[in-house]
DNA sequence: ATGAAAGCGCTAACAG
DNA sequence: CTGTTAGCGCTTTCAT
C-alpha cells in the first residue's frame, strides 16, 4: 500500500506538504503543487480513511437512519436516501446506512465510535425516541420530519400544513363544498408522524376559513382498502365532489375505483394528491398535485450538515419547504347540477 | 472523550487486556473480562473506529453499491438494501452505501482509502465495467446478479433460467399451449442485465421441450405500456391463454387490462409472476409466483463475504438459489372449447 | 493469563 | 511557502 511518506518522496517534499496539497488547508505553490499531485497520481495514491480520521477527528463520513416501517412510501423513502448519498459526494462524504431497528443503540453506536461526523434521520415521529438521543450526542444532526421539541435540533420538512390546506384552497376556489381528505393508513396517525397530523390540521383549518365541509379517511396502502373507502364515500357522502388524496400508494387504485364506482374524474369528482410529481405525471389522467420535493430536502439537508461541520453555517431551526401545487386533468369546477 | 486508557486505568489492567477482552482475541480469565465490562460500561466506552481500522487494518463496514437506473422495482432493491444491512449488523459490520453513478471511482475510492472491507455490487450486468475492476481491488467482494465472466469473483443470484422454465412448466402442467412471456423494459435486455435475459432463455428452453408455442414482449414500466401489450396480446394473438409477468411494476395493470378486455383470470387467461411473494399475495386475484428472494440472498451474500474476510470459509464461485413456484389464485387448467 | 511497547498512516501545531 | 515532529487511539507482537 502506498502511504504519504512514498508520495513525500517522489515528489521531494515533506509528508506534510502532500497533506495540505490534499485538503486544501494552506497555500501552496502552485509549482509544488503540480509536482505532488503527479506523484499521487503516479503512485495511485489514496490517504487511509482510518488514519485519516484518527489524526484529524473527521470521518467524512455521515450517517442516514432510514425508516422501515409500513406506512411509508417505498420509492420516496429511496428517492430520498439516493439524493442524500449523491449530495453528500459532492461534499467529498460517504453515507453509512443505518435501519431503524437499530434504535436508538445505533446513533449511539455510530456517533460514540467516531464512526459518522454527522447524522440525517429520517421519518421522525412527534415525540420520537431519538430526539432527545440525537440532542445529547452533540453532533450535528438533521432531522427529516418535525418531532414536537426542537429546540438545539435542526429539522427540515415540507410544510405539509401548508401543503394540506393548499389542497383544499384549490378545491374551493373550483366551487367544491363537501371534500374528502384519504390519507395515510391508521397506523401513521396512531404513531403522530408529523407529516400526516400536520396535512390533515392545515387541510381542516382552510376548510374552516372556507366553510367547506369535510371529512378525513386514513387509509390501508392496498386496492382492497383503496375501493372500500371510495364506495363507503360513494354510499354515505355521495355529497363530496372532491379528495385529497395523501398516500401515494393508493392513489391509482382510488382513481379506478371512482371510474368503477360511475364517478369520472374530474367530472363527477376531483382529485388532489400529494405525492411526488413523478408519480402524478404517470397516473391516468394526469393528477392534479402538490409535490414531495424529495431531492431538494435532502440537497438542503446535507447542505445544513454541512454548514455545522464547518461552524461557518451553522443553521439551527426548523426549515419549511413551500408546497408548490401543479394543475393536472384531475380537478375541475364543481359541475352545477342538482 | 473516553480511550481504552481510560477503561484501563479504571478495571486495574493493561490497554491490551481491554482490548483483548473486547476482541476476544485471547482468552481472558472470567474474573478479569467481568471486570473490564463492568468499567467499559461506567464510563460508556466506544472504541475509535478509525483508530482500530488504521491499527487492525479492518474497517468493519461493508459498501453497497446500489443501482439507480430504470427497469429495476424499487420496492425489491429497498428489501435488498435492508436485509443487507440487518445481516451486516449481525457480524457486527456497517454498510457504506455508494450509487451506482459514481461508477468505477467510487469502488476504486472506498477500497483504495480502506474506508469498507469488502463490497456488494447489485444489478450487474452481463459485461459490466465494474467486474474487472473488482478483481484488481483485490478485496472481497460478491456480486447479486451474473457476469460474463466469473472467474476469480463470488456471485449469487436466483436462478432466473430456472425460474423461467419453472414458469412454463406450470402452465404447460394445466395444458397451455401458446404462452406469452410479458418482461421489463426494452432497455434492461438492451444492457443485457443477466436476470432478464436468463429468464427468457430459460423460458424458451423450456417451451422447446414441451413444444408449447411463446412469445416474448418487453414491457416499459407504465400502465400505459401494460395496456398496450395486453391489447396487442387480444388483438394479435388471441389464441394465447396464459402470460409469464417478469416486470413486477405492471403486474397489477396487467392483470386489470385483462380484465378490462374481457378476459377473467384464470378462466380465460392464466397468469404466472415472477415477484416479491409479499407483492403476489396483495394482488386480487393473488398471483400463482415464482418468488425473488431478496432476504436470502441479501443474507447470503453478507455470509459469504465475512467467509473471505475471516479466510474460514472463502466461498468463491457463482452461487444460485433455486426457484420455488407458490400455486395461487391466478393459474387454471386451459379451458377445453374450441 | 496478562503487560509493555512499537507502530498503523495521517494531520496539525510549531518552527523557520 | 515549506519542513519537523508530536501525537490521534487502538491492536498486536514480543515478553513474562
Amino acid at each position: 500500500m502506498v502511504k504519504i511518506d512514498d508520495v513525500a518522496r517522489h515528489a521531494g517534499v515533506a509528508p506534510s506538504t502532500v497533506s495540505y496539497v490534499l485538503s486544501g488547508k494552506r497555500t501552496i505553490s502552485e509549482q509544488t503543487r503540480e509536482r505532488v499531485m503527479r506523484s499521487v497520481r503516479a503512485l495511485g495514491y489514496h490517504p487511509h480513511a482510518g488514519a485519516r480520521s484518527l489524526a484529524s477527528s473527521r470521518s467524512n463520513v455521515l450517517a442516514l437512519v432510514i425508516p422501515l416501517r409500513s406506512g411509508m412510501h417505498v420509492p420516496v423513502i429511496m428517492q430520498f436516501v439516493t439524493s442524500i448519498v449523491t449530495a453528500a459526494r459532492e461534499y467529498d462524504h460517504d453515507v453509512l446506512l443505518l435501519t431503524q431497528d437499530e434504535g436508538v443503540a445505533g446513533l449511539r453506536r455510530v456517533a460514540g465510535t467516531s464512526l459518522v461526523d454527522a447524522i440525517i434521520v429520517m421519518d421522525v415521529e412527534l415525540f420520537d425516541p431519538r430526539v432527545p438521543v440525537l440532542r445529547e450526542l452533540r453532533r450535528p444532526s438533521v432531522l427529516i420530519g418535525i418531532p414536537a421539541e426542537t429546540e438545539g435540533l435542526s429539522c427540515i420538512d415540507l410544510d405539509f400544513n401548508a401543503a394540506g390546506a393548499l389542497c383544499l384552497e384549490h378545491l374551493a376556489d373550483l366551487g367544491h363544498r363537501r371534500v374528502a381528505l384519504i390519507g395515510s393508513p391508521p397506523e401513521v396517525y396512531k404513531r403522530e408522524t408529523g407529516f400526516a397530523t400536520r396535512t390533515v390540521s392545515g387541510f381542516k383549518q382552510a376548510a374552516a376559513r372556507r366553510r367547506v365541509t369535510v371529512s378525513v379517511h386514513p387509509c390501508e396502502s392496498t386496492q382492497l382498502a383503496a375501493m372500500a373507502v371510495v364506495a363507503q364515500l360513494t354510499r354515505m357522502q355521495p355529497e363530496v365532489t372532491a379528495v385529497v388524496v395523501h398516500n401515494e400508494a393508493v392513489l391509482e387504485f382510488l382513481i379506478k375505483a371512482f371510474e368503477n364506482n360511475g364517478r369520472h374524474v374530474p367530472d363527477d369528482i376531483s382529485v388532489v394528491a400529494i405525492c411526488p410529481d413523478e408519480l402524478a405525471e404517470t397516473t391516468n389522467p394526469g393528477v392534479t398535485s402538490v409535490n414531495i420535493p424529495a431531492k431538494q430536502i435532502a440537497e438542503q439537508s446535507v447542505k445544513i450538515l454541512m454548514g455545522q461541520l464547518t461552524h461557518e453555517n451553522p443553521i439551527r431551526g426548523t426549515t419549511f419547504h413551500t408546497p408548490r401545487l401543479t394543475e393536472r386533468e384531475s380537478t375541475a369546477a364543481k359541475a352545477d347540477k342538482k
